[in-house]
DNA sequence: GCATAAACCGTACCGAGTACATTTTTGAAC
DNA sequence: GTTCAAAAATGTACTCGGTACGGTTTATGC
């Protein structure tokens, strides 16, 4: 389906600019780091740059974006969202990087974690396919769907604090097989918390 | 404690600075208003609202803002974090307005509830509370803490979206008393979930 | 009264993001 | 190869939120 050299140098010029940036953002920043800069140094002009990327955080953010709902969406006949989700993530703990290149994955965490607008950026990120994520889940219950919003809002919390926390270890040298590893187990945390609640096993003790 | 003349003219200037802004976005949307429009319809210099406000969305958002790690950390003695706040919440759907404004407040929420940007501030504005919530949580648990963070994240997400839910009602014809009466069976409805988990008894079918 | 510190002000500035009119590049049709 | 329309890229000028700075008013404690 049409090869197409304009899109290939579309490809190329979005990997410019998105290299240029990460490079520029973990010498000396985010925040100390202009978008103007980023340009300049991809050969681009601004309005050019703003065009690939809508905002500022989404030159980092864009490249670890997940889809939830898709997940939900395209799970397996017969399994749960819960289930289908889990699974998702147990799976990317022990994949290690699925073929990416690992040192722009760290150094793309390693600035994530350091800038506090990136953080907050990945939050709002996730929090934006809250909505998505519950409609899927509302064709899965009875009710007016304020269980479904409710389930999204309580996943999406858990997986965003999943992915710091995996971030966080990264960040301060843990290796990537063993944050893997931790991962793993911090999954099956997470999501025995979302289906049994807080009360048992490891829940509240009154 | 220091009656103070100049303490009155404070409250009043900010008191002043927040109407002139609920009125302004109200009457022409929040994205339309500029931060010195409200300074000029509140005869005061751009720099002084925001040395009163920190931003544009807190001239909105300050007024509705709460401290769930307080909740949780001045709780009877006995009670378990997670009911505390239950009966924090509860006692507000049944509470009404509690002495407030009723009019600001229907203004304040129509105002919220029109503007994407708003809406995204007050989830920021429940995330930020996660650390707080999280540490405070973390002295009640065994553990590394992963577990007080999950729970935190969780809280503060099913917060969000009752109040959202609560906002949303009121924002489209429902009377005060009938959203807090639907309100008081959401609370419980959204802490049985967190309690017991996606399991049993509303919880998913497989 | 008087000194001091806080509140307030005007102005100039920065950076993110948008609007617009213009030019360059590209894919394809002839 | 030439031509032509669409897409991509550009430069300029702009808006707006937010900050820095230096100076002026005003309440308060002595």
């Amino acid at each position: 389906m049409m090869a197409g050299l304009r899109e290939k140098k579309k490809e190329q010029t979005r990997r410019r600019i998105s290299e240029a940036a990460l490079r520029l953002f973990d010498e000396r920043g985010y925040d100390a780091v202009t978008i103007a800069e980023v340009a300049e140094a991809a050969g681009v002009a601004k309005v050019t740059l703003l065009a690939y990327f809508s905002c500022k955080d989404s030159l980092v953010l864009d490249a670890v974006k997940e889809d939830l709902a898709a997940i939900v969406v395209g799970r397996e006949e017969g399994r749960s969202p819960l289930d289908a989700l889990r699974e998702h993530y147990r799976r990317m703990a022990s994949n290690g990087t699925g073929g990416m290149d690992v040192e722009e994955l760290f150094t793309r965490i390693r600035v994530i974690s350091s800038s506090p607008a990136l953080l907050a950026g990945l939050q709002h990120a996730h929090a934006s396919q809250r909505a998505e994520l519950a409609a899927a889940l509302a064709s899965t219950l009875p009710g007016d769907g304020l269980v479904a919003q409710l389930m999204a809002a309580q996943i999406s919390a858990a997986v965003t604090t999943l992915q710091e926390a995996f971030f966080h270890r990264l960040s301060t040298g843990v290796s990537l097989e063993e944050a893997g590893r931790l991962l793993g187990a911090d999954v099956d945390l997470a999501f025995d918390l979302l289906q049994h609640g807080f009360s048992s096993p490891q829940g509240e003790k009154s």
